[in-house]
DNA sequence: TAAGAATTTCTGTGTTTACTGAAATATCGG
DNA sequence: CCGATATTTCAGTAAACACAGAAATTCTTA
């Protein structure tokens, strides 16, 4: 199996952008591929087509299974997992934000909460309170905002966006 | 100049998040002090207390700078350059959604549409061509409603988190 | 313009992370 | 339950990244 020229640069580009996003590149490209592809693949087909270890595709393929973004299926009479990701970027979309929240904004949320109610807290000056309280403020309201936001469907997403700026005529 | 518990639990957890976020932990920790201490500080005051060293402080500072998180500051008779960040929260986030925005989301969206325009184009298998737009233009839409959303001041900005989802009664 | 202080640059080293290849394990069909 | 195939685990290696310390440079002031 090999790549067009358009399908390489897209899966390229994915892991460069997984690098900067702290996603290991092999992870991000191994989705990209899945997505552009649109079919199953196994594991075998990945590690050609990328130029990678079978060994690296699992565990890759472990990693993305643990954020929910590639699931397995099988072939009729073909004992090979194969994986399959969602064709709706918006549905991944959701599921990263969903997952990462979860992971890495929940704890820092409630790492904040602790200080704030850590009886030595009030012994901090009352500005670094203010900052350390406000900070707590705004990662909870992201927080919340994005557990309301999850809720909607992506259709109803797509045009919550699409209103832009516009949003701050209803907040009077 | 020694941190309080609090500050000190502030400044690792702000490092490791960085970390997973593919910041600098060290990046990470100069911003997370100089935010929660909320005066200026010099080179050799960071490096004492983040117990670094003086020329990774030094480099460290230069990256801060280049994503306009910190800025310089002097104090009167004394030579050193001090380094302050604000003190809000909220500009804070605007100005790394701002700068992240413009160095890995602009350039994804630019290849985006350069692979859609690009001659090839039309022989990938009709569903990939969906894929792939559909995945300019949702970083379009995000692109676009970032920018919208970064116009607004920090507290309009906050009245629209809170709106939460009753966003969507507007957008019959 | 020289001395001292502050800062930056650079090179080598240590640490972390990613990855390979081999071995071990699991799974399936006969 | 045996052999073949698929998958995972693991130990060692390689690459990337972060960092320290020394050297070089810049800046200040006297």
């Amino acid at each position: 199996m090999n790549l067009s020229d358009i399908n390489l640069r897209f899966v390229l580009h994915w892991g460069e952008m997984g690098s900067a996003w702290g996603v290991n590149r092999t992870v991000a490209q191994i989705h990209a591929l899945l997505f552009v592809h649109g079919r199953p693949l196994h594991a075998e087909e990945l590690a050609d087509t990328l130029n990678v270890a079978r060994s690296n595709i699992s565990t890759s393929l472990k990693e993305l299974q643990s954020w929910k973004l590639i699931h397995v299926t099988h072939i009729m009479g073909d004992r090979r997992d194969y994986f399959e990701t969602s064709a709706s970027v918006w549905e991944l979309f959701r599921t990263v934000v969903r997952e990462r929240k979860q992971r890495e904004f929940d704890p820092t949320t409630a790492l904040l909460r602790e200080l704030v109610a850590s009886p030595d807290f009030d012994q901090e000056p009352p500005d670094a309170q203010d900052r350390i309280r406000e900070t707590m403020k705004l990662m909870n309201s992201l927080g919340a905002w994005a557990d309301e936001m999850l809720r909607l469907s992506p259709s109803t997403l797509e045009k919550v966006l699409n209103l832009g700026a516009n949003i701050q005529k209803f907040v009077r």
